[in-house]
DNA sequence: TTTGTAAGGTTGTTTATTCAACTGTTGAAT
DNA sequence: ATTCAACAGTTGAATAAACAACCTTACAAA
């Protein structure tokens, strides 16, 4: 194979293998930070399903978000221990516990969103529509072909 | 904005920060244990730095793989941990440490290699050239942009 | 020479990811 | 009704990331 080829394959690959994903996420850790939000990025992921629809199962949450069910139930503790979410056991199937935003957690919605929607858009803001809908669709058939 | 536009930069923006590394990593993990290679992902992020060139200070890898010096410190000791590279206290700054490859590190390279080239090949694989050149454009573009 | 500052690393603490092993519940086949 | 496999979730242990605080060494200005 040609070595420019080979060049341009691994420098993708250490992109979307850590390298960008590690930036970014300081990047928006530290804008939650400068707006007084004291959540991860990670427990972040978690809420914005929760803004979406809450009372759902953990294991619901992992398979939105990917992670594996170990990783949710730490996750969900610690959303649990700043008060903004709570367990509550599925009276219908007691194996499972459906997963409720609090009061405060709703509270955190639209400040956290705003922060998001700045951050995403200073992210992209390099990029014209055309490159972000083509990055869109190239990087979603190689997450789908990993599946 | 446009509400698709919109839905196309947050799926975009979920992909990169965490969603893909975080399977790509998965699935090279396992290919290393599969293969019986013993190392983490980050731990070859390193290795591979080495491969290249080493005798450099911590400080060099920290930035050529974009991690934070605190991050080194405990991947070089667990690399040294496993007796795949040592640290030398360099004799003109005695407050840097050298790295060397043992023999053991070196001898790593070629399988490790192998394995990674083969993943590289298939998450790639559903990718044009035109594609991948124009993905690493994009994406160099947004980590650049980040700095 | 003394002093101040910056650089290279380490340590402690919290959070997150992964694996393996485990508990308890459900539901279906016998 | 009993049994058993599958499912939901938890726990323990290892590795990793991020931040703050710290130690030692280097070096330049006074």
């Amino acid at each position: 194979m040609d070595n420019l080829k080979q060049v341009s394959r691994e420098e993708l690959f250490g992109l979307v293998n850590g390298k960008l994903s590690l930036r970014i996420n300081r990047y928006l850790s530290g804008r939650f930070r400068s707006a007084g939000i004291t959540i991860t990025v990670e427990q972040w992921t978690v809420l914005a399903c929760l803004w979406q629809k809450d009372k759902v199962t953990q294991q619901t949450l992992s398979q939105i978000t990917y992670r594996d069910k170990t990783g949710m139930t730490r996750l969900i503790d610690n959303l649990e221990k700043q008060g903004l979410v709570v367990r509550v056991s599925d009276v219908s199937d007691r194996r499972a516990n459906l997963i409720y935003l609090t009061q405060q957690g709703m509270d955190l919605e639209k400040q956290a969103s705003e922060v998001v929607s700045e951050v995403v858009e200073h992210v992209l803001s390099q990029l014209t529509e055309l490159e972000i809908e083509k990055a869109r669709i190239v990087l979603k058939k190689v997450f789908d072909h990993l599946a």
